[in-house]
RNA sequence: GGGCCUGUAGCUCAGUCGGUUAGAGCGCACGCCUGAUAAGCGUGAGGUCGGAAGUUCAAAUCUUCCCAGGCCCA
């Protein structure tokens, strides 16, 4: 009954809503066609959508009762007799369907992705798909036929539920793993999780609320372990689900105690060539707990701070630029700005923006007489008011440029010692607040740390752990916390005349997550990677010129853009700082001695504790004392061993280091930790993530590797943009623009979601809407119909027995045709997956699907597949076609439509599911040479010509159907010869009942309207060999010996 | 603010060394078929190549600036 709506509403046009599966009931369809109503119809089928009209094509089966009621309303009331059943549509006068080779297959027309490819994903466990992957060349003595390709995975974080990004990774890799296997080679992809760090640590304290400041830090470790195991399970059963294949029996954890064995020796190899050092570095310092925190535990809240504009007098022998009209003999004042006095004492430089103009000012400071003062003329309207002066007098201008270029000095306000301080460039100076000249402490803030690294300032941070100032400031500091070193300072600076304004305000500031109290920047000793540090032998460059080196041709990036990009990022980083002040993590092994400067921590005595965590984890520091750590390091034998460790009677009372690794550094010793010590290869062939990995862990991962062994982890990197809404504006949970992996595969499937990363141009970012998953179920509809098609019409063709081998004879085939279109294909995507080039193999697929096959050659040759006598020749050549074409095209989907190609597999070979037949373990179709006529281009010029000349005669004549038709080409000779070879396929190929070739000078196509002549009742083609037969029907010559007439 | 990247039909994308009338698929419109049927087929409409300026006999393509967006920094 189905087919039967069609007939009817294009009669009723534009009139009649059916029901389908996109418009709510009641709703009105864009193309502005009522749709129907009526509570019945919607009855366990609660939308409905239009037939005629935009969505026209969108049916969805109803009972008869509800058609009716749907239908009502339209007045469609043809519709509603047939539909109730009450008048069949169409008699039969005679059928000869039942002598026809129709297509009979298994593989359903349905998909029904969502309920079966967990099947197939049960299947696959039960036949181990990544263990046959490893063993299925094993008997052969030369391994796989391409030989190993080694793919690493980058460690996702082991956190929450997997999202778009890691679809569009995690299938990718997929595709990578997939289309090499099928190649040939042999990919062994071991997944990881990066488990440690500051994210899951948080999360736990955060669960734990106030018991945690009563736990050990090794029961807060098992708690983060046991958070992370959690995730791992669930990322790795979701990864699955998106049928994913790799060794999931044993994933990589950066937690397990193998990997972090393995990350120390690749540290200790690092101290050994001496790219490890200590230093001092600002960072978030909680006073109250006296521990240093990450920004994730920082709080901001309201606080009152005084903000204080003072005034650092230049050096006596500056010589300022003479734009500046700085009076001969009169001294000059920079005006800086801050809002944390306490910092000043550790003032080592102002900063100006080179771009910016700066003036000289003349004014009367209330009780300190005329003075002049440098600052930024855009604000000095603004500054001066606000301490409460009204008349300035400018006296010259200059750019900060110039500044910079005069070299100047200022005295340190606070230093008691006379000491000099330097005027630099910063590019983050900015004019919205301030005087434009920026205080810059090195030791109290990022930017000013920054800073002093590029201009060799001193990290200096008088500021204890207590928040106290030590020995090294003026007295009247000493043993005063910061906060109540402010009033202090400012009062000082008062008296000292160097005060130009203070006032208290209220602003934002950082403040411990736990202790609610605020928090300070405060420099500390951490560990770093120097990259501009001269290696030890063998070599001797640095860490930076060998990446730079390495990232110059000796690395391939996909898109070759990268390169550049990496390449800047490397010629700017600064150095690694490697520790952190945390629990969950790998403990950098140094010991202290007696006092903070009697430090071990040797590539002997990491080795010795590599040992003992390879056997008891890294929990292991946390629970021995130093003399059981290290009872297998013997100071004696390490030629690096420090002097007052030789001094000291045993290692017993050794403090331990309470520094744990950055979780970059983990990450990035994967190559050493999972490539060298599973012995998969070493370096990899391809790593591939986001863009953003090229400044994270590929860097990351460079450089251990570049230190340690001297040459990158990866022969080639491949990276893929970001995920953006349909705008092309960033995804954000808070945005609501954020759309579930979990949805998108209850709503489609895993094929269909892999289907569009397969269509996508990864190198960009990638826009993602619910719409684009529709589109591309849609698309894997086409796909799917077309695998059906080829074994509907397999379902009696045995290869051992059917199959006719083309030969040269046959180039003017339909089959050579199909033949030559599926050779283009599987050399098309050997390329594109050769290049990792997906869209383009996706497009490729596609199109030989919808347009070679189905609008072409399957079109053409259902006549003879359905009518010819099931084991004529030219049947049996036509399924050689199909087979090979069905099995070669299975094999090329198989890295795509992972659960599709394996039904299609099995149902092509007539296999049950429950055995141990499966598309994955097979290889690609071979590509070879295409023989083609080359005619053929001629022919298929033919084509559109008459199927325009058809339409045309449809509209005019109502020569509606074209097997009503016949065409009748007039060309001349040397046309005509070209195609006269083709003469028996044209038919077919052009869908019409007959087609003549005529010489003729003057090129014509003649469309025939061939309604007057008699119709096969079999066929349904007006060939001129139809006749009534014995059996009283009218059949073709062809027809009546299929029927044994 | 800086580095790298992106912008071509309603949507997703091709577009070679600068060279003919800028192509494809989807979608859309109009039809066909009813023996692939929750299928299949045909024809057609649709573009100021993000904007501006420049180089050139010739620019989607090269240069500069601007706009919008992304990643990474600051």
């Amino acid at each position: 009954m189905r087919w039967w709506f069609g007939r009817v509403l294009s009669r009723e046009r534009g009139r009649v809503a059916i029901c389908g599966p996109r418009v709510k009931v009641g709703e009105k369809a864009s193309g502005g066609v009522p749709t129907a109503l009526g509570s019945r119809a919607a009855k366990g089928q609660d939308e409905l959508a239009i037939l005629s009209g935009p969505h026209r094509r969108r049916r969805v089966d109803l009972a008869a009762r509800s058609v009716k009621t749907l239908l009502e309303p339209t007045g469609a009331r043809s519709i509603l007799r047939a539909a109730s059943g009450s008048e069949p549509p169409v008699t039969e006068k005679r059928s000869y369907k039942s002598t026809l080779n129709l297509p009979r297959t298994r593989f359903a027309m349905k998909a029904n992705l969502v309920q079966r490819e967990p099947q197939f994903q049960k299947r696959w466990e039960r036949l181990d798909v990544y263990a046959r992957l490893r063993t299925r060349f094993a008997d052969r003595p030369e391994g796989a036929p391409r030989g190993r390709f080694t793919f690493h995975d980058g460690p996702p974080y082991a956190n929450g539920e997997i999202h778009l990004g890691h679809l569009l990774n995690k299938v990718l890799k997929d595709l990578v793993v997939r289309t090499r296997s099928m190649q040939g080679y042999d990919v062994d992809f071991v997944p990881g999780w990066d488990c440690h760090g500051l994210p899951i640590e948080h999360k736990v304290l955060q669960e734990l609320g106030e018991e945690a400041a009563r736990m050990s830090a090794p029961a807060i470790r098992d708690k983060c372990e046991r958070y992370a195991r959690k995730y791992v399970k669930l990322q790795s059963q979701q990864m699955r689900r998106l049928g994913t294949v790799g060794n999931y029996a044993d994933p990589y954890l950066t937690m397990s105690p193998g990997y972090e064995g393995a990350v120390l020796e690749v540290f200790a190899r690092l101290l050994e060539r001496g790219a490890v050092f200590r230093a001092l570095k600002p960072v978030h310092w909680s006073v109250e707990n006296r521990t240093a925190l990450a920004e994730a535990e920082l709080e901001y809240y309201e606080r009152e701070d005084t903000s204080v504009y003072a005034l650092f007098l230049l050096a006596g022998d500056a010589r300022l630029p003479a734009s500046l009209g700085a009076p001969e003999g009169d001294p000059v004042e920079l005006m800086i700005w801050t809002t944390t006095p306490w910092t000043l004492p550790a003032n080592r430089a102002v900063a100006v923006a080179p771009g910016a103009r700066y003036g000289l000012y003349r004014f009367e400071l209330p009780g300190a007489g005329p003075r002049q003062a440098i600052l930024a003329e855009s604000l000095a309207g603004k500054v001066f008011p606000l301490g409460g002066i009204e008349e300035f007098e400018p006296l010259g201008s200059c750019s900060g440029r110039e500044l910079l270029r005069a070299g100047i000095d200022y005295r340190h306000p606070l230093s008691g010692d006379g000491r000099r301080c330097p005027v630099v460039g910063a590019d983050y100076v900015t004019l919205e607040d301030g005087t434009g000249l920026v205080h810059t402490a090195p030791g109290h803030g990022l930017e000013d740390y920054h800073t002093g690294l590029a201009h060799d300032l001193e990290v200096y941070c008088p500021v204890r752990a207590d928040g106290t100032f030590d020995a090294s400031v003026p007295e009247w500091l000493r043993g005063l916390s910061v906060w109540d070193a402010n009033p202090e300072i400012v009062e000082r600076l008062r008296e000292d005349g160097r005060l130009f304004h203070a006032h208290r305000f209220t602003h934002s500031y950082p403040h411990d997550w736990r202790g609610k109290t605020p928090t300070i920047f405060r420099a500390t000793e951490q560990w770093f990677a120097g990259v501009d540090r001269e290696l030890r032998a063998p070599d001797g460059p640095t860490l930076r010129e060998l990446a730079l080196r390495a990232t110059e041709d000796a690395v391939s990036f996909v898109p070759e853009w990268g390169r550049n990009r990496m390449r800047g990022m490397l010629e700017t980083r600064p150095d690694w700082c490697l520790s952190r002040q945390r629990a969950w993590g790998l403990p950098i092994p140094a010991f202290y001695g007696d006092s903070p400067d009697q430090i071990l921590l040797t590539p002997a005595s990491v080795r010795a504790i590599a040992e003992r965590v390879r056997a008891e984890g890294s929990g292991t520091w946390f629970r021995r004392e130093s003399a059981e750590l290290l009872d297998a390091y013997d100071p004696g034998a390490d030629p690096d061993a420090p002097e007052w460790l030789r001094e000291r009677a045993d290692l017993a009372d050794l403090r331990l280091s309470e520094d744990i690794f950055d979780v970059w550094f983990e990450s990035g010793s994967s190559w050493n930790a999972v490539l060298r010590e599973r012995d998969l290869g070493y370096p990899a062939d391809l790593y591939l993530e986001g863009s953003d990995q090229h400044r994270g862990w590929f860097q990351t991962s460079l450089l251990p590797s570049l230190g340690a062994t001297g040459s990158a982890p990866f022969r080639g990197l491949l990276t893929h943009g970001f995920i953006v809404d349909a705008q092309g504006l960033k995804m954000s949970k808070s945005g609501g623009n954020a759309l579930a992996v979990e949805d998108l595969l209850r709503d489609h499937g895993a094929d269909v979601c892999r289907w569009w990363v397969s269509s996508l141009n990864y190198a960009n970012d990638v826009k993602v809407d619910r719409e684009y998953f529709r589109l591309a179920g849609e698309e894997y509809r086409k796909v799917r119909n077309t695998l059906r098609f080829l074994l509907g019409n397999l379902g009696d063709f045995d290869p051992e027995r059917d199959r006719r081998e083309p030969g040269p004879e046959d180039r003017h085939s339909l089959d050579a045709w199909a033949r030559a279109r599926f050779d283009e294909l599987v050399a098309t995507l050997h390329r594109a997956y050769d290049g990792y080039q997906y869209r383009a193999a996706n497009r490729a697929l596609f199109d030989f699907c919808n347009e070679s096959m189905s609008a072409v050659y399957l079109a053409a040759v259902k006549d003879r597949l359905y009518c010819d006598p099931p084991d004529s020749e030219r049947r049996r050549r036509c399924q050689t076609l199909l087979w090979d074409v069905a099995s070669g095209l299975t094999r090329l989907l198989a890295p795509i439509l992972v659960h599709t190609a394996d039904e299609a597999w099995l149902a092509l070979h007539g296999l049950d599911p429950a055995g141990d037949a499966c598309v994955h373990d097979q290889l690609l179709p071979e590509p070879r040479e295409p023989v083609e006529d080359p005619d053929w281009s001629e022919v298929m010029n033919r084509r559109d010509q008459v199927l325009k000349a058809l339409e045309e005669e449809r509209n005019r004549r109502g020569l509606d159907n074209p097997l009503d038709a016949g065409v009748a080409l007039r060309l001349p000779a040397g046309a005509l010869a070209r195609l006269r070879p083709f003469e028996a396929e044209l038919p077919d190929l052009f869908g019409v009942s007959r087609v003549a070739l005529e010489e003729e000078e003057r090129e014509a196509l003649e469309v025939l309207d061939l309604r007057g002549e008699p119709r096969c009742e079999r066929s349904w083609k007006r060939d001129d060999s139809v006749r009534r037969r014995s059996d009283g029907g009218w059949l073709s010559e062809r027809d009546a010996a299929a029927v044994g007439m």
